[in-house]
DNA sequence: TCGCCGATCGGCT
DNA sequence: GCCGATCGGCGAA
């Protein structure tokens, strides 16, 4: 498959966290490894907006490691969770307001072979339907924490449009049960019917 | 298919 | 010392 996709620039993420989420929908993440380009189709995201919200990790304020989160738009924001998983977010909102989108599954689209290496799985609706597992498949780790998007690290591409609403699901997020009453926020957008998002209704 | 559980470690209390 | 924006393996049903 030929891309024929513009890259996205940081404009884009310079605005509503809900709305950077929404319509990362269906373009691509893209990263270059040597040779080999891989990419996939984002399927499913989810918002974190702002210290008012008890599922964003800068909702106990400005810490060494939230820091990032009030960076510029753009700024890529991994961390590590459970000790074993790299999860990848990319900062949204104007500078100084905490806020980010998190990247829970793509389909995979290039570079396949060796995303299938990497996860150890020749399946291919398991190689990157989770925040994990996408890192994973595409190599992505604490290295690329803090940088921007670009070539030097990994970058999104799009056609412009959007996804109609219809195409579009909802639902809250994914693992925040602790978070009392914005647990229940409906800041997970997914394709419906896709078969590569992390979780099927 | 479902639910439980352990792995593993940095950041916070 | 506790816990997490996860994942894969296991046993039970």
């Amino acid at each position: 498959m030929i891309r024929v996709y513009k890259v996205i620039g940081k404009s884009f993420f310079a605005r509503s966290t809900i709305a950077v989420a929404r319509n990362l929908l269906g373009t691509c993440l893209v990263r270059r490894v040597g040779r080999t380009v891989l990419s996939g189709k984002i399927v499913e995201t989810e918002a974190y907006c702002g210290e008012d919200d008890l599922a964003c990790h800068a909702s106990r304020g400005r810490t060494k490691r939230t820091e990032i989160l009030y960076a510029k738009p753009g700024t890529i924001y991994i961390y590590l969770i459970y000790g074993m998983y790299w999860c990848l977010n990319i900062v949204t909102e104007r500078e100084d307001f905490p806020s980010a989108v998190l990247i829970r599954a793509v389909e995979p689209v290039e570079g396949v072979t060796l995303m299938m290496r990497r996860r150890g799985t020749r399946k291919i609706e398991d190689i990157a339907n989770g925040p994990g597992k996408l890192c994973e498949a595409f190599g992505i780790t604490g290295r690329m924490h803090g940088k921007p998007l670009g070539p030097e690290t990994l970058w999104i591409e799009g056609r412009g449009g959007r996804l109609p609403a219809r195409a579009i699901g909802q639902s809250p997020r994914i693992g925040v049960d602790y978070a009392k009453g914005c647990a229940r926020y409906p800041w997970r957008f997914f394709v419906k019917d896709s078969p590569y998002v992390s979780r099927r209704s």
